[in-house]
DNA sequence: ATCTTAACGGAACCGAAGGTCCATTAAGAT
DNA sequence: ATCTTAATGGACCTTCGGTTCCGTTAAGAT
């Protein structure tokens, strides 16, 4: 978060004493921001209604976040933790419509979709926030590569399949349904998305 | 862009007077909004600052746009009437490259590319702006859609292939890295793109 | 248990984004 | 050519996001 160059490293707020009360803020802190962000998107997420929310003093949040794109950029750290396991269902096809429908169900969801968005917004405002955001999907990517991976080992696809860019392909264009409309966010088209990609990666189209 | 809900339908400033100044003024203000966002993205969209750069008085601004995201709104409905003519060249494959190359420099171009990613940026902030985003991408997809029927009518594809659908998939992977990372924006990923679209509609997977 | 000081939080402060007022300019109708 | 008034733009004002100051609280070391 702050890689300060400052001479001999000064600590950053909250790395000193990062136990109780701090983590306790910290978790408030960010909780609040997730909230506000699906309730207001990022052009409306006001630090000091975060700390109100948060129960928290405004100072605080300003000296430990500063803006709202390095509150997100921290609130992004914070979820590439919890990375939900993948399923594994044993054939390409049923692990990537699993996959698509996860995405699914996270873009509809009526919290954590305009989350998503705004995140996504708030990480074309700062490089640091987009840093964390690209983090966060890299995590997620790799989880679920595991399922592609084995697909070439069955011999469903050919060798040298590049599984992140498979399952890459499965979110797409479910993100850009979000992002640019043309078409509601539903099963079919997550279902499509899954196809998709499968026959894609199927033609070989993934190979590098 | 202003459809109040007021008595008797009060017109909306600049709409009774469209020619001459105010056509000129609008044509400044666009230009220079469209230069702040390509400069400090819509995070650092400042009224005023567009108001200094169209050389324009700061009141005008904000009496005919109000805010950021409705200036958008409408620097969006002004892109969207200079649609790009799309090549024809024969063959899904080489019109689909085609497609994802023009995509492709759009992104990477140094003022369309922070462009884009603002322009997004706002539609997550507004409804109106993102209606205004919807409609831009409508045109343009529908532009391109007419390769794909072409397509269609030579037997390259399955009849009931959803035309705009794969005009989407060949884009959505694109924006896909443009805002989430994970790998370069280059020529491969625009190639590679086009081809998953083409593998995936020959598979049948957008007959509607 | 005690001490040091990292971290918190309330109050007061500051600057600029954003809005109001009104005189001036020039579309467009006659 | 003349007139009406839509639209502009400069000066002024108000609100509030963001910061600073400093006293209080409680981590973590002894």
């Amino acid at each position: 978060m702050d890689a300060e160059g400052e001479p001999d490293d000064v600590p950053a707020t909250g790395m000193v004493r990062p136990g109780g009360r701090t983590a306790r803020v910290r978790d408030a802190v960010l909780r609040a921001a997730g909230d506000a962000l699906a309730e207001h998107g990022f052009g409306g997420l006001d630090l000091a209604d975060v700390a109100r929310r948060a129960e928290v003093g405004k100072t605080t949040v300003y000296r430990r976040w500063s803006t709202p794109a390095g509150l997100v950029a921290d609130l992004l750290a914070d979820m590439a933790e919890q990375s939900v396991p993948r399923t594994d269902l044993g054939s390409l096809d049923a692990d990537l419509a699993a996959n698509a429908r996860l995405v699914l169900r996270t873009l509809t969801d009526p919290r954590q979709g305009p989350l998503f968005t705004s995140v996504i917004a708030a990480a074309t405002c700062d490089v640091r926030t987009a840093e964390a955001l690209h983090r966060f999907y890299e995590v997620r990517v790799r989880e679920w590569a595991g399922c592609v991976d084995a697909a070439v080992a069955r011999g469903e696809l050919p060798a040298g399949t590049d599984a992140c860019e498979v399952v890459r392909a499965v979110s797409a264009p479910l993100y850009y349904r979000l992002l640019t409309g043309g078409g509601a966010l539903d099963a079919a088209a997550a279902d499509r998305a899954a196809a998709a990609a499968a026959a894609a990666a199927r033609a070989g189209v993934y190979v590098s």
